[in-house]
DNA sequence: TCATCCAATTTTGTTGACAATATACTGCCC
DNA sequence: GGGCAGTATATTGTCAACAAAATTGGATGA
């Protein structure tokens, strides 16, 4: 009951993509599998063309990667990745923040602070924390992207940041989120925000990925990743 | 002499999309120029196959644009487009800045000086600096990129970023560089990068292309830009 | 027993033809 | 004369077959 209304609508290779995205996505297709066209094409009840198409586009987002003349498979992501990953994240959201504080006008705190309520109570709701980093957490971030006005730093975190986070996620299972502090901090970022205060929405933002970071490396650090050439 | 080691090697699909990037870029193909598949098929003497491919290719860096089942144009950028870009820029080169500041060592402020060095002996060779934002220019900003060990703001930059920037310079010929105040800025952001000093390297970038932005807004100003609808 | 070479097979890259959609034109009606 | 419907054309989206490359397996030799 999300996005159900497409299927077997518009453009066949968008379909694959879109299809192909949420089952990596979803951990059902586990990192480094093999991506085979002709599977994927009997799979999809389609051509060969779209699913090339397809999977060129998942490699553009970073979620799949191709070796020419090999195939391909589904993305390895590395601590090194995941650093770099987190650094971009930074600037751009920090950036984000920073022009959305630039053109905040009388409606903009409410519309923050009343999303920062529904996420109040689903933190209290689970209060172990488990769920943030999920789909309340990238709401708040997305929210501040799409006020930034830009559409570059937009698409940049929709179609390939976060479709990585998320499949960093897929190898580490069940991080610990930092429910409560993460909230804390989006409440400042928010006041920051509304008061038109661009440096320290930005100062602030960059800090709250920072955060989120440390808690990421904290994690990978205690399970050393096993990757044979 | 450049690049010319490649030419009717490796993959066809590559062949094309940098042939085609080549061409938008360098103006022969002006902004809003139809890109038809059985056109471009032929003059690359190469199946609709690998066009399709080159075409998407182009279009995920943002030099062409693709209406579905319409077609692929040589994009038009306007103004709101062009601050995007920088501000993307701005947040992006910033990091890199931090980045390379983070971990600079001995050689850096070598390397970086003999640029610089370089540079220098152009702009007295030009002294109208109409050159700046040339190849010289980006070469800094690429070192830099480099420098900061972060291979997706250095995949930004080179795929996406300035390609849109060369293409909107198509639009605008003989931008007014200007020489000798940038290189004059390349300098102090050199030298704080050199010392190690993150903060001042990115804030100093950040000023850097802030600067270059409005240099460029006030010739965009002067010629408003007609598109009708 | 291990390394190396060679052939068979699988998989990707490319091609040309077919189907579906959008665009352009012509004739018609108001 | 202007707007609109219908048709004709051209272009994109998709398909299935062909060519080239890489991977796999086994046989041969040291």
């Amino acid at each position: 009951m999300s996005t159900k209304l497409d299927e077997s609508r518009g453009v066949a290779a968008e379909r694959v993509a879109l299809a192909l995205q949420e089952e990596i996505l979803s951990g059902n297709l586990a990192p480094g599998t093999r991506l085979g066209e002709v599977a994927l094409a009997e799979r999809y009840d389609v051509s060969r063309g779209p699913v090339r198409s397809a999977l060129n586009q998942l490699a553009e987002s970073g979620i799949v990667s191709i070796v020419p003349n090999s195939g391909a498979r589904v993305r390895e992501l590395g601590r090194d990745d995941a650093r770099a990953l987190y650094e971009v994240r930074a600037a751009l959201e920090a950036e984000a923040a920073r022009l959305a504080a630039g053109h905040a006008d009388a409606a903009t705190g409410d519309v923050l602070g009343q999303l920062l309520g529904q996420h109040a109570d689903e933190v209290s709701a689970h209060p172990q924390g488990a769920y943030l980093q999920g789909p309340g957490d990238r709401d708040f971030h997305m929210v501040i992207a799409r006020m930034s006005g830009n559409p570059i730093i937009l698409r940049y975190l929709t179609r390939e940041l976060y479709p990585q986070l998320s499949l960093l996620r897929v190898k580490h299972r069940n991080v610990t989120g930092r429910g409560k502090a993460a909230l804390l901090e989006h409440r400042r970022i928010a006041e920051a925000i509304a008061c038109g205060d661009s440096e320290v929405a930005a100062l602030l933002m960059r800090r709250h990925i920072r955060a989120s970071w440390d808690a990421l490396e904290a994690q990978l650090a205690a399970t050393p990743e096993e990757q044979q050439s």
